[in-house]
RNA sequence: GGGCGAAUAGCUCAGCUGGUUAGAGCACCUGUCUUACACACAGGGGGUCGGGGGUUCGAAUCCCUCUUCGCCCACCA
């Protein structure tokens, strides 16, 4: 591996703008990245291998070849970048795997649109040129996307990129769908499919998506052929179907129409006699209570038909115009043939009317399927398609999940995901198109001989020596996306050391949308090709939406470019803003007019961050520091000690929220960690709340006149300084990977020559919390209360900042020491000069100065001021009213905790740390009792 | 039609197994160029936690119910 020197020469501290300028860092540095490599993945590393670390997998969702990168896969990506930089920090051989879908449908519809555009079609061009025509528009476009991905900072390994179209994994796709087939569980199937006539192809059933409609519901009068006195009335959403009606269904137990089963009745329009016949099927209370049944063109009729032996004419072609193959066409009069669907529907209803055979028409709304990919209402259509038989996948996908193999994050979704497998209908593989993995399978013209699946094209018959046909169809996109866990990783080749090292993943970070057509069938395939899981946890984020809460999308025109993002306020910004605004499972809101307010969070902290490190540069220098490991414990202040601790802190809660990496050795989450961890949110907070509020906020504040005055304590904070900072950047990394990167190259060096990791940042270790922590530290935040009371009363009295004060402190109890030790400090941060009373001492205002009185609380009881306000009667009697209102409720409370303790059942039945929780409890409010008395007695005398 | 989720400050959301004065970011108000940062600093205002009932010493948190949104699934022709 190639390693280039991350530090540049510094720039003069100087020169340092005051803002982050992000477009002039992130492009050089991520080149810096790929040069030295520091993303790729070593399979020989990792255990599994013979190597030392456990391998941290994640395969990232391949983006359409047609898309550009939109704000959701800015998203998707970001989560998936922190998780992998975070693992990849913490020792894992950390491997993101990212590649590109060829998206069947998607692409072809992009080319035709084209195509159409330039006044040709896919047919003028004929199949081999077409194909060789997307490919080539596949190659120009297709990197585009890939290239956006890296100017937001993945760090995927782009030696690996894959494409689902590309030789090998065509390899896993072709040996998959005939493994299927040797295994019985591909087979062929004649039925009624879902139909876009406008794709011209069939669709899963995931894909022919439900939309509510308002819809009329005809009901229709069907004269009986032997009777026209009597007859009976069907209703339906759809009479442009009833050329193809075979037969009228009726309930067996509904006896309206007992006596008209096995009778024959007359066709409307074309005259057909068709029977009447009792089926289970027809629900006797909706509608009518008779159904015309149409094989052909619906998929529960079909099944009717089936169990009646019924004929299913087809009516409409391929582009759903009223037409008819062979003797069907009988059934449609010559002046609707041709017609599409929906005027032909007009065209019945009102010959329908003509005739009188229009009953009525009622307003009814119903779900309509549309094709996912180009909004057109589907047709259902009987025809020859592959099918997966998919009952025997499901069930270990199933297992997978129940038995806790598989954590969906957030929990609610696995009960969708348990719903949708156990009712799994069959799988549609087969699509009308060109552009695609085209069906192994060969059908010899010449003999009987059963279709032949092959691993290898083949052109000649073993049974007759006559010429092989090779199916026209292509497989569903998502047949080869199933696949994308392993056959990205090497598979069908089972000595990949890819495979072997880093299969089974660990996370699957998407969108829910996708649950059913990508992610549970990852898990079938997985389970059923390499008899493993794909990933131990999938990970659901939210969508991001505009300020109306709907969808971004090209068409409404309300999106966010994430490149516009790039270039305003950097990558970082982005990525920041979108992970700490991103509770688990939680719709992401942004405002696609206001690019401005939508990233400050992210801007804003990026700033501030620029600016500690500016401090740094400044106020630390460039000579090298001490590492903290030489610093001796006694020369640690007590801010020193707090920092130290604040940051042990972060760590410790930056980890918890990030959560068990993956399940135990028994490859299971247990209940308590099936829920834990992956609050990237949650994580972001903890890291601002350090960086910002803690170390910027105070720490750096108590700093500053440490360095000024120079000496051995100085040297003692800049270590502590540096070493925070240091930290503080491990910490923010895998969010923010650019500026941190960018700040950490500039530290000083170490005084004992020692590298604080690798080259770079986003390949050193992941901090730690001290393993033995020093005591003090706790004395700071008593120091704080005192400052900040001190602020306050300045603040109340309309003090100038540049104004400098005296304050009285009157510390009582417990906070006298830390106060006495603290004096400086809290003199420097409430700028003021400070003098300490101990107990007993009497403070008067005297002109220019203020005094603060603070009790054992640090909380301000008796603010005198020379600015006039001295503290009434009435105001010393409404603090007594409230303490002992304060007293009242902490006694009920105390009473409420100790019943509860005293409760036999509760102390052995509860969880110890509940239990341990309320003792501590009871201890604090004990301590609090005793302590407002005391308050209440020296304010307001004895009670 | 079935299932699931949400309702907390002006906006977007945190609030773990019920516990002291319900938090953050953005927005708002007051003051400040306090020599890293006005994309900042200091101080502050603002919530009867959707309505109603219940359990409890104690409920944003648990139970019931209603209302309003949202999502997923579904062969009402």
């Amino acid at each position: 591996m190639t390693t280039t020197p991350p530090n540049d020469t510094a720039p003069d501290p100087d020169e340092l703008p005051t803002t982050y300028r992000a477009a002039e860092i992130e492009a050089a540095l991520y080149a810096r990245w790929q040069a030295a490599a520091t993303d790729v993945a070593h399979a020989e590393r990792v255990t599994r291998s013979g190597g030392t670390r456990a391998p941290y997998t994640i395969v990232m969702p391949p983006p359409n070849v047609t898309a550009i990168l939109h704000v959701g896969h800015g998203l998707n990506n970001a989560v998936q970048d922190v998780l992998i930089r975070w693992r990849r920090m913490a020792g894992d051989e950390a491997l993101w795997v990212p590649g590109t879908d060829h998206a069947g449908i998607a692409t072809q519809n992009v080319v035709e649109k084209q195509l159409a555009a330039e006044g040709s079609s896919r047919q003028a061009l004929g199949r081999e040129a077409f194909v060789a025509r997307t490919a080539q528009f596949v190659e120009t476009t297709g990197g585009e996307i890939l290239n956006q991905l890296k100017a937001i900072g993945s760090s995927a390994d782009w030696s690996r990129t894959a494409y689902t179209l590309a030789a090998p994994l065509s390899t896993a796709v072709t040996e998959a769908f005939v493994r299927l087939f040797e295994e019985g569980l591909v087979y062929r199937g004649h039925r009624v499919i879902h139909w876009c006539p406008r794709c011209m192809t069939s669709l899963s059933d995931e894909e022919a998506e439900f939309e509510e409609t308002q819809g009329g519901m005809y009901h229709i009068r069907y004269t009986l052929a032997d009777d026209p006195s009597q007859s009976i009335v069907v209703a339906t959403t759809r009479p442009e179907t009833l050329l193809g009606d075979v037969a009228v269904a009726v309930n067996p137990t509904d006896e309206r129409y007992a006596a008209l089963v096995g009778k024959l009745l007359v066709l409307p329009i074309n005259g057909f006699r068709i029977p009447v016949i009792a089926d289970d099927y027809t629900d006797a209370e909706f509608g009518s209570g008779a159904v015309k049944i149409t094989p052909a063109h619906d998929p529960n009729d079909f099944e009717v038909g089936m169990r009646h032996t019924l004929d299913a004419p087809i009516i409409m072609d391929a582009e759903a115009r009223m037409n008819g193959l062979g003797d069907a066409l009988k059934r449609v009069p010559a002046e609707l043939r041709g017609i599409d669907r929906f005027e032909a529907r007009e065209r019945i209803v009102s010959m329908l009317r003509d005739t009188g055979a229009l009953v009525k028409i009622v307003q009814h709304q119903h779900s309509v399927r549309h094709c996912y990919r180009c909004g057109t209402v589907v047709e259902p259509r009987l025809s020859d398609q592959w099918f997966v038989k998919m009952a025997p996948l499901a069930a270990p996908a199933l297992d997978a999940v129940r038995t806790g193999r598989i954590r969906i994050m957030p929990e609610r979704w696995e009960a969708v995901y348990v719903n949708w497998l156990e009712g799994i209908r069959d799988w549609n593989i087969s699509r009308q198109l060109w552009w695609g993995h085209r069906i192994p399978v060969y059908y010899c013209d010449g003999c009987g001989t059963p279709p032949i699946a092959s691993r290898t094209a083949i052109t000649t018959c073993a049974q007759c020596g006559g010429t092989l046909r090779q199916d026209e169809d292509v497989l569903d996109t998502w047949f080869s996306s199933w696949l994308w866990p392993i056959s990205t990783l090497g598979w069908p080749n089972e000595a990949s050391p890819d495979l072997k090292a880093f299969y089974p993943g660990d996370v699957l970070v998407t969108a829910p949308e996708i649950l059913f057509f990508w992610v549970s069938r990852m898990i079938m395939s997985g389970m059923h090709f390499m008899g493993d899981v794909p990933y131990h946890t999938v990970y659901l984020h939210g969508t991001v939406r505009d300020m109306q809460h709907r969808k971004m999308s090209k068409s409404l025109g309300n999106g966010i470019d994430p490149m516009d993002v790039v270039r305003l306020y950097g990558a970082d910004a982005l990525r920041w803003t979108m992970i700490a605004g991103m509770g688990l499972g939680v719709d992401v809101l942004l405002d696609p007019t206001d690019l401005e307010k939508s990233f400050a969070p992210g801007r804003n902290f990026l700033t501030k961050l620029w600016n500690i490190g500016r401090f740094l540069l400044t106020k630390v220098g460039t000579e090298p520091v001490q590492p903290l490991s030489v610093i001796a414990p006694e020369s640690l202040t007590i801010a020193d000690r707090w920092i130290l601790d604040r940051l042990d802190a972060a760590i410790a809660e930056s980890n918890a929220s990030l959560g068990p990496v993956r399940p135990g050795a028994s490859g299971r989450w247990t209940e308590a960690e099936r829920t834990a961890g992956m609050r990237l949110d949650a994580y972001a907070d903890t890291a601002r709340r350090f960086v910002w509020n803690e170390l910027a906020d105070w720490y750096l504040e108590t700093v500053k006149p440490r360095l000024a005055a120079g000496g051995a304590d100085a040297d003692v904070a800049r270590a502590v300084l540096v070493h925070t900072f240091d930290n503080a950047l491990r910490l923010l990394q895998p969010i923010i990977p650019f500026i941190a990167e960018t700040l950490w190259a500039k530290l000083p060096p170490l005084t004992n020559g020692a590298a604080r990791g690798g080259s770079f940042l986003c390949t050193s270790a992941w901090p730690d919390v001290r393993a033995t922590p020093l005591a003090g530290g706790d004395d700071f935040e008593i120091g704080r209360k005192y400052v900040l009371a001190g602020r306050q009363l300045r603040s109340d009295n309309k003090v100038k900042p540049s104004q400098r004060i005296t304050v009285e402190l009157l510390p009582t109890g417990p906070d006298a020491r830390a106060v006495q030790s603290l004096s400086a400090v809290i003199g420097d941060l409430v700028r003021a000069d400070v003098t300490v009373l101990l107990n007993g001492a009497s403070t008067t205002g005297s002109v220019g100065a203020v005094t603060v009185v603070v009790s054992g609380g640090g909380e301000i009881i008796a603010p005198v001021s020379s600015f006039g306000q001295e503290i009434s009667a009435a105001d010393t009697a409404k603090e007594c009213a409230r303490l002992k209102t304060e007293l009242d409720a902490t006694q009920k409370i105390l009473a409420g905790v100790q019943s509860k303790l005293g409760n036999e059942s509760f102390t052995s039945r509860a969880k110890p740390e509940v239990v341990d929780g309320a003792r501590a409890q009871e201890r604090d409010l004990s301590q609090k009792v005793d302590a407002l008395t005391r308050k209440i007695e020296a304010l307001c005398g004895t009670r």
